[in-house]
DNA sequence: GTGGTCTAGACCACG
DNA sequence: GTGGTCTAGACCACC
């Protein structure tokens, strides 16, 4: 069940597509698993259909996940191959986050264990 | 010279106080450099000296610098300590940057790999 | 309804801030109410937008208030906790009245009077 | 001597107005003592004339001091009435102050305290 | 010269 | 409807 934060100021969007995405690589969510309904979600989320439909879209423009006509939403399988554009747009986030992390004179070797920890906990999820 | 980017979507005020901080990591400005003027750096980027005011005044809330009226802006030292929140948001946006990688293929090595080189950047251009 | 005096000399947008903080610790505005909208309250006060922007965005760095876009800005649960910033502050500023009540020939038991008068206007006004 | 914290935000002026008062209630200045001329100050301060004098003038205005031309400034005696205007002044900033005040839950008593501790700090300077 | 405040008005993202 | 960003330009206080 994602989780919507309603005041953290992110736009719900992609609060949902980023919920999505958690439950997949966590295993929650398997290849060909039917999604929510748009309607359905939205009820479960309160938030506006419209909302929901526009995060599923832009999932599927990232070939996240399909929708059939008149069938449903399904989850895609992961990719193998990485999409050299959302490398880039990773690389360069985490660039800025050095900078900040840099900052809060939080060094290299923290920030690093932070990554472990993250990706610890998205395997431990699996079943 | 910071670098601003028109067509990124990110705005322009958030560049431009995420530049000054990368020329703070990175030694280019020092503790008690002055800043452009307001005028001077709204020139210098092609924008309004009310969007570099507003830069300007958001990193003196983060007591990045500090502006004397009448004087100009200069730069404060490093702080020693961590302020809590800024922490908090970092790891938050270090596990959303975690799940988009996994997404993507990427390895938690490969991305300790990616921390390690963004820092040695930095440290890399100090005089 | 707050009052803004054109010609105090002091800032619009401070006057703002500081009349909405007296609503709240009045009890006129109770924790999770909406503030009237920028677009409102601007209409209301006879002011620019942006100046009420502005005292809405200084009022959520200091989390008085949380604006949630597209939805509009609500009034936070006063904090238990003291920022050691703010009370410094209130200390210098509560100093330097005291050299020129001590000026005016006003004695420390008048002022201290005055005080006890402010609180309990404060408290007065609660439902 | 005052001491003028340039990067206090407030202007240089006010900081030796307010000095200067303090230096008159604490007993150091007394009745006809003379003032520094205001290039001895400005040279001692590190300051431009004219903000010295800038502030000499507004001091003169408000009767604490007086300027003979070919002589000096001099200190004058304390008045043993109240101007209404700088009264309602202080009430109305010991009012805002307060608003400030209960935000960060300091108690009315704990304000008074403080009131009292300025006084005392005066006073306890006299010789 | 410096930054600070305010206005007017345009355009965009979010829900 | 909401707030956020940006521009253009005016006026003011401080130094």
């Amino acid at each position: 069940m994602v989780f919507i934060d309603k005041s953290s100021g992110k736009p719900y969007y992609e609060q949902l597509m980023l919920g999505i995405k958690e439950e997949i690589v966590s295993g929650i969510l398997k290849p060909g698993d039917q999604l929510l309904s748009v309607r359905e979600m939205s009820r479960e989320l309160t938030m506006n259909p419209n909302t929901v439909s526009k995060a599923y879209k832009l999932l599927e423009a990232q070939d996240v996940i399909i929708t059939v006509k008149g069938k449903g939403t399904f989850v895609k399988a992961l990719t193998t191959e990485m999409d050299p554009k959302s490398v880039e747009k990773i690389q360069r986030q985490l660039s800025e986050l050095t900078i900040e992390a840099y900052y809060q004179n939080i060094s290299s070797e923290e920030l690093k264990r932070w990554v472990e920890d993250s990706y610890k906990k998205i395997k431990g999820e699996h079943t």
